[in-house]
RNA sequence: GGCCCCAUCGUCUAACGGUUAGGACAACGGGUUUUCAAUCCGUUAACCAGGGUUCGACUCCCUGUGGGGCUGCCA
């Protein structure tokens, strides 16, 4: 199948367009079929500078390659297919949508208006003060053939305007909805094409659709309303309409659409905070389509190889990122340890240049990789490595742990006479353990009265691993005296 | 106001007329090498309402209610 995604470029890329592009993109994977990008630019106005080269890399970032369209060449924009050009503002050069304005005009399924938005303006304020539907009361239908061409001979501004069969009842079966009926007297005689000569969306994405030949459209659900205008143009061009498949809308909290003043839409926020493409695309897959099955987690494969239009769900979906969260623990967590540490590094390095060249660093990577949701915490969890640390009594002592001030002295001094006994050759997570254990089990130090103050100590912070694993990544670095070396400034520390 | 769409735990959702209405996230409780996480176990939690149809409705139909979208020379 062909599919497409046809973004505006008006400053970002919506996670609910994000969205769109991946289902679209996973159809034209699974059937072996094209994908492909087009910018509606249509609305000058709108436009923001730099858009498209932001979509272009957001859906690269996401890995959604378009095969066709506008893609991406070494951060440019370029495009590639033998049915361009794929930004409808550099279409409105070929002259085509003038040209099927001008057919559906002869064809009497179309006709110029003259009116000023200032009379439109007064006459939607009219008919709202009469409590009836704001529609275009076609004045210029009225007008002479003979009077519509001194008037555009003349060059007074004009639209064209769709002439909608009042009598007519227009049905459509939806890919995701199936049958729906629209009753023609209450469709709005629609602006093709504005007195610019550049088209709306309507008649646009209509030509281009056909003429760049997309089986397949799958879009927002807020088209559904002018789905039938659509379907009248198709019909009247003389074109089959591709299919057509309306996702429900993405909803704030209040279940309103999905808007920037409530959340964050930008799915660079996203990128921004840090989120891996493969929780954010996992989460967004997941936000309306069900596989049938109790599987939870997938990957781009999985999804192309699972993802049907007959299981997307009929009603919006609140975008709560709780569940966002945890899937990226999850894909976090099936990053392998030589790539986590590759990525980390960097990262870390920033905060503790130290930590760019050190050997030991995968090891510590390690110890922080099943506990870390975002990349950008690792500094924090591996900070104690690359500083010394600077307990407080007030961390030391732990009232939770039964570890009072005066209880200090005693526990760290326990500890260390535990970890002296090991021999250093001897030092592992096991051996440290069972030790520290033997000790409690004569019953007169509690683990956490053990364990706390040797965290506290070696880590200086309120969060770290575990106490036995920071030791031994400690001794295993640096030898077990690095261990009582901190033992000991804690020692000075819960004496002072 | 008009037109269109929708309606299961707080959230995302399962259920092809017959289930103790299932799962996941969150919340809460507990286990684990102490803390925060991770992980494991458990608990709380839903069929919008009313009529039909049927031996039997979460499932089908109607009405109501509620929510949403559209109602631009925006997309």
């Amino acid at each position: 199948m062909r599919t497409r995604f046809a973004p505006s470029p008006t400053g970002f890329l919506h996670v609910g367009g994000l969205r769109t592009a991946l289902y679209s993109f996973l159809i034209a994977r699974q059937t072996k079929g094209t994908f492909l990008l087009r910018i509606e630019d249509t609305d000058q106005a709108r436009s923001v500078p730099g858009t498209v080269e932001n979509i272009l890399k957001t859906l690269d970032w996401a890995g959604i390659r378009p095969d066709e369209g506008v893609v991406p060449d070494n951060g440019q924009v370029a495009q590639k297919g033998a049915k361009g050009p794929y930004i409808q503002s550099e279409r409105q050069g070929l002259g085509l949508y003038r040209k099927y304005a001008d057919e559906l005009v002869a064809k009497g399924h179309a006709y110029p208006c003259f009116c000023t938005s200032q009379r439109l303006e007064e006459m939607r304020k009219t008919q709202e003060a009469k409590k009836q539907a704001p529609m275009y009361d076609r004045l210029c239908l009225k007008l002479s053939a003979e009077e519509v061409r001194k008037r555009i001979a003349a060059g007074e501004p004009h639209v064209i305007r769709l002439k909608v069969p009042h009598e007519r009842t227009i049905t459509f079966t939806d890919e995701i909805r199936g049958e729906m009926r629209f009753q023609g007297h209450t469709i709005d005689d629609q602006v093709l094409l504005k007195s610019d000569g550049f088209p709306t969306y309507h008649l646009a994405h209509v030509a281009d659709d056909r003429l760049m030949e997309i089986d397949l459209v799958i879009r927002g659900e807020e088209w559904l309303s002018s789905l039938p205008k659509h379907l009248l143009l198709f019909e009247y061009l003389g074109w089959p309409p591709p299919k057509y498949a309306h996702v429900p809308l993405l909803l704030n909290k209040d279940r309103s659409k999905l808007s920037k003043r409530q959340s964050a839409v930008a799915a660079e926020d996203y990128i921004a905070k840090g989120y891996l493409p493969e929780a954010l695309l996992n989460f967004l897959a997941l936000l309306g389509w069900n596989p049938g099955t109790t599987q939870e987690l997938f990957s781009m494969d999985e999804l192309v190889e699972a993802f049907s239009l007959d299981r997307v769900q009929k009603a919006g979906a609140v975008f709560d990122t709780e569940k966002l969260d945890w899937l990226q623990g999850q894909w976090m967590r099936k990053i392998p340890l030589k790539e986590f540490t590759v990525r980390i590094r960097p990262i870390v390095a920033g905060a503790y240049p130290a930590a760019a060249a050190d050997p030991a660093f995968e090891k510590k990577a390690a110890l922080i990789r099943e506990r870390i949701t975002f990349f950008a915490e690792a500094p924090a969890m591996l900070g104690y490595f690359y500083e010394e640390p600077q307990p407080t009594v007030e961390l030391l002592a732990n009232e939770k742990q039964k570890v009072t001030k005066a209880l200090l002295p005693g526990a760290l001094q326990k500890i260390e006479e535990i970890l002296r006994e090991i021999p250093e050759k001897e030092w592992n997570e096991e051996r440290v353990l069972a030790a520290v254990k033997a000790e409690v089990a004569k019953g007169e130090w509690k683990l956490g009265q053990l364990l706390w103050p040797l965290r506290a100590s070696l880590t200086g912070r309120p969060f770290s691993p575990g106490a036995v694993e920071v030791a031994c990544a400690l001794a295993a670095e640096r030898g077990t005296e690095a261990v009582f070396e901190r033992l000991e400034r804690g020692k000075a520390v819960a004496t002072r």
